[in-house]
DNA sequence: CTGGGGACGGGGCCC
DNA sequence: AGGGCCCCGTCCCCA
């Protein structure tokens, strides 16, 4: 791959914070292609129809997530358009979504975390989840012996220390990775193999979150505006590259983008 | 310059 | 604690 060094993106990447992991985006119906279970692991059928799980719906509601909130007008600061065609169609729950939204309706009899509400099945999960209300000063921070970056949490720390053993090797061309998953990922870019397959209009990927960005595609409709030139784009990304082309260069960027 | 797709890293959650 | 899975987001390339 001729894929740079890994960047800092999505921000502070430094900061394991406990933001809150939003449940949105699900693609299911469309996400799951026959013989694909995605919920192979926890052996989940695909979800029925549950107007539970019903974009809009208050409990799947996720004000951080655009495709959660068919209301929302705003994203994120970006100004969202209205859009007269329901993403229902695209932005359906996953099964990661359905299990939180059962386990939230189970709440009573799990262990829930004081500060933010989360629950868990386990008092052994909640209190691993505790540690990411942790401050970065506080003292149980802990720091990653390689390259310094602090961590709020063990866990957090764990899955970071592994981005810098990349033991799992792809035979065909050499190139190594930290996780198992992405070197499965990588090899159907060898294999050619491309397991997610969109329901609209049939074209397949080896990456679940391709289709993702691939079923915004069909929206009419454009959430992403641009502050300063009122243009709109289906995906952030292609706000933000247009915030980096000649609409600000050299000026506002950072404000456009920072809120 | 925009739209679209390929590839992949980081980190959270569940078991 | 560790492994597996998933989602989010980003970068890069190309039409």
């Amino acid at each position: 791959m001729s894929r740079p060094a890994p960047m800092s993106h999505g921000g502070d990447t430094t900061r394991a914070a406990p933001e809150p992991r939003s449940a949105p985006g699900g693609l299911w119906h469309c996400l799951a292609p026959a013989g694909y279970d995605t919920d192979k692991k926890q052996g989940l059928p695909p979800p029925p129809p549950d107007p539970a799980y019903a974009p809009g719906h208050e409990e799947y509601s996720d004000p951080e997530s655009p495709q959660s909130s068919f209301s929302a007008r705003y994203f994120n600061g970006e100004a969202a358009v209205t859009d007269s065609y329901s993403m229902d169609a695209f932005f359906i729950t996953d099964g990661r979504s359905r299990r939180r939204s059962e386990s939230q309706r189970r709440g009573s009899h799990r262990h829930s975390c004081p500060e933010c509400g989360k629950t868990y099945a386990t008092s052994s999960n909640l209190s691993r989840h505790k540690q990411t209300h942790r401050s970065l000063d506080s003292k149980m921070a802990k720091k990653c012996p390689t390259c310094g970056k602090v961590y709020v949490s063990m866990p957090a720390l764990a899955m970071h220390v592994l981005t810098h053993d990349l033991k799992h090797k792809c035979e065909v061309c050499g190139k190594a990775f930290s996780r198992p998953w992405l070197l499965q990922g990588h090899m159907r870019s060898h294999t050619g193999e491309k397991p997610f397959g969109c329901a609209h209009c049939g074209k397949a990927f080896a990456d679940r979150s391709n289709l993702r960005a691939h079923m915004q595609t069909h929206s009419a409709f454009k959430h992403f505006k641009c502050k300063q030139c009122e243009k709109t784009f289906a995906l952030k990304s292609y706000l933000n590259k247009h915030y980096e082309s000649a609409c600000f260069k050299g000026s506002e960027h950072s404000c456009a983008i920072g809120n």
